[in-house]
DNA sequence: ATAATTGGTAAGTCCTCGCTTACCGTAAGC
DNA sequence: GCTTACGGTAAGCGAGGACTTACCAATTAT
C-alpha cells in the first residue's frame, strides 16, 4: 500500500526477481521456486512480504496458487519519486537563480 | 548510478530521511546529525552509500562539507519502475483478450 | 482410501548492515 | 604556534532478515 513496503519488498534482489519474473504473466509458487537458488517455503515468504506490499495478488487453481503482477501497484513509489524529484529541481532552480543574483550585486559593488 | 544501488540507497529509512532532508538545500553533515536521533559517523556513512548510488554530490566550503541531491539522479529507478510498469499492463492486457477469446469459444461451442 | 503434489507456517541458524565509540587528518580561530 | 570544529575511517557490537529443515493442511490422482 504504501511506498516504503513497496521499497522495501523490491529491494531485496531475490524478491524483485520473482517480481520481475510474474511480471510477464502469472506462476505457480513450485515453478518460482524451480528456476531460482532458493527452496519453495523462501519463495512462499517473499510473496507474503510482495503481496502484502500491493504488488502481487494470487487466484487459488486448484491445489496450486498462481501468483501475477498487480498493474499499477508501483503506482505510490512512482509518485513518491515524482513528488522528490520535484522538489529537487525547484530547490536547485531557486539556488541558481540565488547564485546569479548573488554575482550580479558584487559585479556591481565592483563598479561602483 | 544504477538502479539497484539507488534501490537500496533510499531502501533505508534514515538514509532515506537524509535524502529527503537534502531535497530542500544544501545542508553540513553536522547539521543533518543534529536534526536526527543517530550519530555523526553514521550521517556519514550514510552519505558517503547516497554519493555511491548518484543521488547526493558534495562541495566543501572550507572545513565543512555541503552535501546537496543531485536532480535527476532518481532517473535510473524512474526509467526501471516505468519498464516494469509497462510490461505489467501490456501482460495483462494480452491476458484479458486471451480471456475473452476463450469465453467466446465456450459460448460457440455451447451453442452448437 | 491411500498416496502424491501444492503451498503456507514454525523454529532455528547465519550473515549482513546499521549503529556505536575511538581515532586521525584538515581547516579556521584564538 | 595551540586549540577547536568539521568530517571521514576503523573496529566491534547487536538486531534484523533471508535462508534452511521440519511439519501440517488441502486438493488431485491412482
Amino acid at each position: 500500500m504504501t511506498y516504503d513496503s513497496i521499497l522495501t519488498a523490491i529491494a531485496d534482489p531475490t524478491r524483485r526477481g520473482i517480481f520481475e519474473e510474474l511480471r510477464t504473466g502469472p506462476k505457480s509458487v513450485a515453478h518460482l521456486a524451480q528456476t531460482r537458488p532458493v527452496s519453495r517455503p523462501a519463495v512462499s515468504q517473499h510473496l507474503k512480504i510482495l503481496e502484502a506490499a500491493g504488488l502481487v495478488s494470487a487466484t487459488p487453481v486448484g491445489a496450486a496458487r498462481h501468483y501475477r503482477a498487480i498493474p499499477g501497484g508501483l503506482a505510490p513509489l512512482r509518485d513518491y519519486l515524482d513528488e522528490m524529484w520535484g522538489d529537487v529541481l525547484t530547490a536547485f532552480a531557486k539556488e541558481v537563480s540565488n547564485q546569479l543574483e548573488e554575482d550580479n550585486a558584487r559585479t556591481r559593488d565592483q563598479n561602483d
